[in-house]
DNA sequence: GAAGCTCTCTACCAATTGGTAGAGAGCTTT
DNA sequence: AAAGCTCTCTACCAATTGGTAGAGAGCTTC
């Protein structure tokens, strides 16, 4: 593991702390100061902030996307979810920020929105013709495969969320509580999911 | 309906703009502007920006606790999971900054969230009282009752706030779309919380 | 009518913000 | 050794930030 490089280091410090106190929050000086920098050597790599902040959501997205299709590669449809909730609860505990830096770029107004939303459309595709045929044969409980993967992801980052709520509110979570909590929610997704009379 | 105070005007524009915006986002002078005060008429009704945000919560999260306890005031369980959904959804409708104000409440550093954790507390507990009673009686399907709660509010937490993500990306719900996902998330609870043999 | 209360205003302020201009150090290439 | 590239630095800047001090307008109370 070589010497990572200055622009990396930036992006990785900028992801940590855009995704807890926010963009507005941290300030260039700030971010530089915590690198042993100035500000002037970080507008050196990224012309401005909002371009330090595209590139900081870019590189995240494509990371955690990548992560997701690998998982939604196969096709039983149940390890789909397992693996999803897996990767999330795995996100949360080594990588919190990144959690934080999506719902930071999924903010109205943000510009980074849309970059986010065209990145994940090919995912969300993907998943959606997976579950569509799951449905069609019988293996999943549901009507709408689009609405169904809505209320699946929803609620995945829902309680992935509520993780980091739960942390501000002043309830740092043992490894313990938050394998609990996924086994619950994975047991909860099981019964949604799975029919009673399997085709 | 009398005009409302100059107190209150300032707390109703202030959660907008901090429930769309952002907190950091949100300059006194801007906020005042909005309103056609200069932002020394806020800073003599609150004595400074946090404590503004620190009012704005708190009478947000009594108007939302209040609602919420009316809702699960009933003794099905069903009713209460029903219910609660309704009036997220309703919120979501109604008033979208309400539910955006909740994260920014919820964020690390954030003096608010222990205010906050506080005061949904007392509703957290009856609503887990009552849930353990369906659960002992079978009426509901799981095993622990304060995991399954978390799980039911994240992923209604979690549909509402991705309504508010798709709004980020530029995607605009429609009433229709909205009913279609509240019936989808009704459905999807069902199927997860109703017994397959009740008792 | 004067004293006092409530409220909004003008006038400031020090600190911080994101960003520009440009010097110079340490390389590699010619 | 000179020219050029990459990178970080100092020096500055105009604009904006949250916040203080205090004047004055409009009301009610004595």
């Amino acid at each position: 593991m070589s010497e990572p490089t200055t622009r990396q280091r930036i992006l990785d410090t900028a992801l940590d702390s855009f995704g807890t106190i926010g963009v507005d929050g941290t300030s260039l000086d700030a971010l530089a100061r915590e690198l042993g920098l100035r500000k002037q050597s970080i507008l050196y790599h990224f012309k401005s902030k909002n371009a330090l902040f595209a590139a900081v959501v870019d590189e995240a997205a494509n990371r955690f996307i990548e992560e997701l299709d690998a998982v939604v590669a196969g096709d039983d449809v149940w390890d789909q979810v397992e693996g999803t909730v897996r990767l999330v609860f795995r996100l949360a505990v080594q990588r919190p920020a990144l959690l934080g830096l999506l719902r930071e770029a999924s903010r109205p107004g943000s510009t980074v929105a849309v970059q986010l939303s065209g990145r994940l459309g090919g995912h969300i595709d993907a998943a959606q013709r997976s579950l569509e045929l799951a449905l069609d044969e019988g293996r999943v409980a549901g009507d709408n495969a689009r609405l169904l993967l809505f209320s699946l992801y929803s609620t995945i980052m829902g309680v992935a969320t509520e993780v980091e709520v739960l942390r501000a509110m002043g309830v740092e979570p043992s490894l313990r509580t938050l394998a609990e909590r996924r086994s619950e929610l994975l047991r909860f997704l099981r019964v949604a999911l799975v029919p009673v009379n399997p085709a």
